[in-house]
DNA sequence: CGAAACCGTTAAGCTCAGCTGAATGATCGG
DNA sequence: CCGATCATTCAGCTGAGCTTAACGGTTTCG
């Protein structure tokens, strides 16, 4: 009798929207195209609005159906809501997917879950290494349940509505200079100091990599980028031999420096990195977002 | 990968919270009591949670089934807010089922609904007189989508949160009298005058009924009700034949009065009747609204 | 400028989630 | 104590919704 919207559909919509065309979305649903064209002509019908529209060979998503897809974040959102309030009342040990960039998941998610192990031992835990961009395309597939996340502005992945995120931690760059560096004894250095200096450079596509460019590009120059080091161990390698300089966000820094290299702070203090606690809207992990908000603090001290 | 909470197990559940028992919530799903069973056990597999505790023969929901038929009231609210808003951008006419207690159907409902066919004559009406208790029944069944009800304050109707009221007029109640009566040239005349006279009441059950004895019980005596006449028109012309007297609320008042018949104010101000506009919430009929208000209006003068 | 690649939709057919129906045990009213 | 009622389980069937295959329109590239 009541023909209400089928969230199944929604979901499909979703996708849709998100990934642009339907053989996109299909691969990410795990269906064929075919199935979502099925889905989202039933939707169209039980709606009584187009919700598609041909472009040359593509479909974009009329009025109606973007309308339709913030209802459908809503739905979402209220649904995890329900999920979060059921999982604190259930009696099961709870079982959680932490995903965090490489260095978060080093320096605070992995001793964060080790604390939260000793106090809750039966709960489960899961972690995984993800690229922030990762992150939340898993967290919105729902592979992941918690990220610890960069906020880089010039990524708009925190405009999602589907994505909730907390504040975790802020932390500043330092320079790392081989220890014979003209400026390794002074009390502070400035980022014009080092534009002839070789960076050592991440990986490009790394955030790190994105990261380190970008403060570059906003003190004025393009760092000249030699050697590449992903690992912020390997890179303080390449810099005790003199292959070049490079910036450390705090996590970054090893419990202790190996010989040869020395950090000195920049004098410029816009150069800082913050890091947030993302999850699905409607979701809460109180017990997490407090294991990891104590071992940021631990961190920063 | 995300094991979401299925909508329609949510809407199972609600049914058995609503009717108490699983044979219950499966007639009124249509359904069979297996089904019901087997769709509450596997949400509560994916929950994790028990959600129903054996009492005897019958079933109780747990504390965590109804944390989550309040969500699922959350939910069935968002969705029914998108059907709304995809409703008024969708180029098909609008079909809008309107019920409402006898009176007003005569009264509000049929010249609101004349006056918007005119304005949109593509649109589809179905028009049915329910009563109040009905109603309600029927908008969350889905069978219904605008009602006019009464806000009786003996019943707790209104407190479902699946249903959102809106005000639409206030009622006060006259004593029609026949014209050999006492009081019929009085200017006014207190319930208590009536105390001795035979009332003649709707058929029991009825809300008409049960208001009547309700502001007599409030005046401090029981009406004795020995005549019957569900429908005003009768009441009245047993009133004129001299079979007793009855309270009339403003829409119950027919365009001429039947000879033998007179209205008097009451003395009391308090016998007032409050109709409201009710539908689910999170569905908008703005212009359904609209319409009844302004018949509504037109009638009050 | 034709062909090949790719997109979305449609048609046909199959599969499994989820229903019905029957059987079971437990409980309550009389 | 017995029949009625309620919830649940099991086996078996059915149809909603998927896949596969074919097709028409659009873009790209040789």
């Amino acid at each position: 009798m009541a023909p209400m919207i089928d969230v199944r559909q929604l979901r499909t919509l979703r996708a849709l929207a998100d990934h642009g065309t339907v053989v996109a979305a299909a691969e990410a649903l795990y269906l064929t195209p075919s199935a979502v064209s099925q889905q989202l002509a039933v939707l169209s019908k039980s709606t009584g609005c187009e919700l598609l529209e041909r472009r040359g060979r593509n479909v974009v998503l009329t009025e109606a159906a973007r309308v339709l897809v913030a209802h459908a974040d809503a739905v979402f959102a209220q649904l995890e809501r329900a999920q979060s309030d059921l999982r604190a009342m259930s009696p099961a040990p709870i079982a959680v997917r932490i995903g965090g960039f490489p260095t978060a998941v080093m320096a605070v998610v992995a001793p964060a879950m080790k604390a939260l192990r000793e106090e809750h031992p039966e709960w489960g835990f899961e972690i995984a290494d993800t690229e922030s961009e990762q992150s939340v395309a898993r967290l919105i597939e729902g592979s992941l349940d918690v990220a610890v996340v960069m906020a880089a502005p010039n990524r708009p992945l925190l405009g999602d509505p589907r994505i909730k995120v907390l504040p975790l931690l802020e932390e500043v760059y330092q320079a790392a200079l081989p220890a014979d560096h003209p400026f390794a004894g002074a009390g502070r250095v400035s980022l014009t100091d080092l534009v002839e200096d070789p960076f050592v450079l991440a990986a490009e596509g790394l955030s790190c990599h994105d990261q380190v460019t970008a403060i570059c590009a906003d003190a004025g120059f393009q760092p000249r980028g030699r050697h590449r080091a992903t690992d912020f161990s390997a890179a303080l390698a390449l810099i005790a031999n003199g292959f070049g300089v490079t910036l450390l966000p705090t996590l970054g820094v090893p419990p202790k420096m190996p010989d040869g290299v020395v950090l000195v702070p920049l004098k410029e203090d816009w150069p800082r990195r913050v890091s947030l606690i993302a999850m699905r809207a409607g979701a809460e992990y109180p017990e997490v977002v407090a294991a990891l908000r104590s071992a940021a603090d631990r961190l920063i001290r």
